[in-house]
Formats: structure tokens, sequence, C-alpha cells
DNA sequence: CAGAAGATTGCATGAACATGTATCTTGTTG
DNA sequence: CAACAAGATACATGTTCATGCAATCTTCTG
């Protein structure tokens, strides 16, 4: 059986993303409770270290960091706030643009990352796995898993 | 080309649900600005009018919606008692557990979701076409929205 | 079986916190 | 200097966690 080409409806859009809104706040309701139980850390500290650690140096400016985590610049200011204040990145100027910080991950914010690393793939492997034994869902997850 | 089957590692998980969250944010985004400037609620308010409209009676116990709109117990009691300020429904007692409590969406409620929908709509199908543009996002969008 | 003790359920409330918007400060550039 | 860019900050809002309280259910005892 071959798929046959459908123009999405907004009708069907609607549909589709309904079920993505309900996988992503059981998942993402796992991550942050495990990670916060595990490591005391939140979501988006998670995600900056996780782009901190994988940035060149390791480290990005400001407005970088936030496309990259998905929030705004105010928020990031704060989210990066908060990491300073745990040791796991410092605040850096920009040498040839004083307007401009870079956020720097330090050795302990490495570590802490590389410790929740694990557990975040873990919990994220299982949350799909249950989410995707949910019939409603089952669908989306294998669509994902598979070509998304 | 056929498609060989996978079994789902940690790091695939890992890196679908990172587009996920982007495409996520993305929507999610759009949407919150939309409605909020042209109809004057979020989100979660128009989440839970819609799930009110469907529901027999247009009622529903607070727990489920809590439910149905992904939000924790008492997230929900403050959400209801925003609708019920702006006129968009009415609590009212269970009479066979007096614990228990309706949120009940009124006329008002189902005009101001009817006149949202379409705005909902749109915007939906809008944003996912455009994140479909984007490279990384492509096959994420075309996933969901072909079997997801 | 009546009745009370304890556990559980359904929701409300207070405090802490994260986020977004608007605005401000500072630095850059034409 | 005017216009703009990068961040920081003030304020308002929304979310969660912990807790409180009342109604209901369970279980045990006499």
């Amino acid at each position: 059986m071959t798929t046959i080409p459908q123009a999405p409806t907004a009708s069907s859009d609607q549909a589709m993303w309904s079920r993505v809104l309900t996988l992503h706040a059981h998942v993402e309701r796992q991550l942050t409770q495990t990670l916060q139980r595990k490591h005391g850390i939140g979501l988006s500290e998670y995600r900056a270290l996780e782009c901190l650690a994988q940035a060149a140096d390791g480290e990005l400016r400001m407005q970088d960091l936030a496309d990259k985590v998905g929030l705004g610049q105010s928020s990031v200011t704060r989210l990066v706030a908060r990491l300073n204040t745990a040791g796991f990145t410092f605040r850096d100027l920009c040498p040839d643009d004083k307007r401009g910080v870079y956020a720097v991950i330090t050795d302990e914010g490495r570590q802490r990352y590389a410790a929740a690393r694990g557990t975040y793939g873990d919990v994220l492997s299982a949350a799909l796995n249950a989410a995707g034994a949910v019939p409603e869902l089952t669908r989306t997850v294998q669509a994902l898993r598979s070509g998304g």
C-alpha cells in the first residue's frame, strides 16, 4: 500500500497539532521532573548547557543562545544568570563589540551536562515509548521516529 | 528507494525531539501572539474553550479539563477563574459529589471561540508551512502531516 | 449493621519562579 | 548626531509546588 499524496487541510492540521501538543506536554513533563529530581536542573538550563557544550569554544552570544533554546532574549539573560550562580557558566565580554556578551560554559557546567545527558536520553526514549503505546499517539510517534 | 525499518536509538530520538521542540516553539509563538492580538485570549484559554465547546452540555469537571489541556490541576483552577471573569464560563457545583465542580461554557464563550477558531486554523497552517520551508524541519512537518 | 478513624479525592490558595513585552542603557555605525 | 543593535531590567502574567480544606470512600470495631 502506497501513500496517497494529500493536501493538508486546516482541519487535519489542527487534529495533527493537537496530538503533537499532547505528546509534547507528556514528554516535557517527564523530562522536567526527572532532570530536576536527579540533577537539580530545569529543562531550559539543560538545553542551554547542551548548546554551549556543543558550541565552538563552549561559548555563544546571548541572542544566539536565545534562538537555539527557543526563548526570548530577556529570558536568556536570566537563564544565564541562573547558570552563572550555579557555577555552570560565566559571562565574557565580546572584545570587538562591547555591547556583546558571551555565555561561556565552565568545566563544572560540562560535567553537569555530561551527567544529565544520559538521563535525558533515557527518559526521552522511555516517554516516547510510553506515548507510542497510547492509541491516539501511536502513529504520531511512529511518523516522527521514521521520518521526522 | 524504500524505507528501511530501524530501531529508534536514544541518539536519534534526541535529534528528532530537538526538531519537534523547534517546531513547537515557532508554531506556539505564532498562535499565542495572533490569538492575543486579534481576539484578546491566550492559548490556554482558547484550548479550554475548545474543550468545553465540544464537551457534552458544554461542561467538564475541572480535573478532566486539566487532562485535556495538558495543565496541572491548580493551573486550571486559575485558568477557569480567568474565563469566569471574562464571562466565557461559569462554575457549577456537581450535585452528586459536592467536592466536584463543573466549568460550563457560556454563549459568550462559544461566540469568542467561534470567532477565534478560524484564526487559529489559519495561523496554524501558515506556521506549519513556514516551518516546512526551513530545511531542518521540512521532513518533520511532512512526516506529521502525512501520518502523524 | 452502625459508626468512627483514617485514607483518598477534588479543588482552592499562597509562595516561588519562569517567561514575555515594553522600555532603558550602552555601544556602534553611517 | 541620528539610527540602530545587544543586553539588562521593570512589570505583568501564567505555571508549578506545597499545602489546606471539605467531601467521600474504606476499613475496622463493637
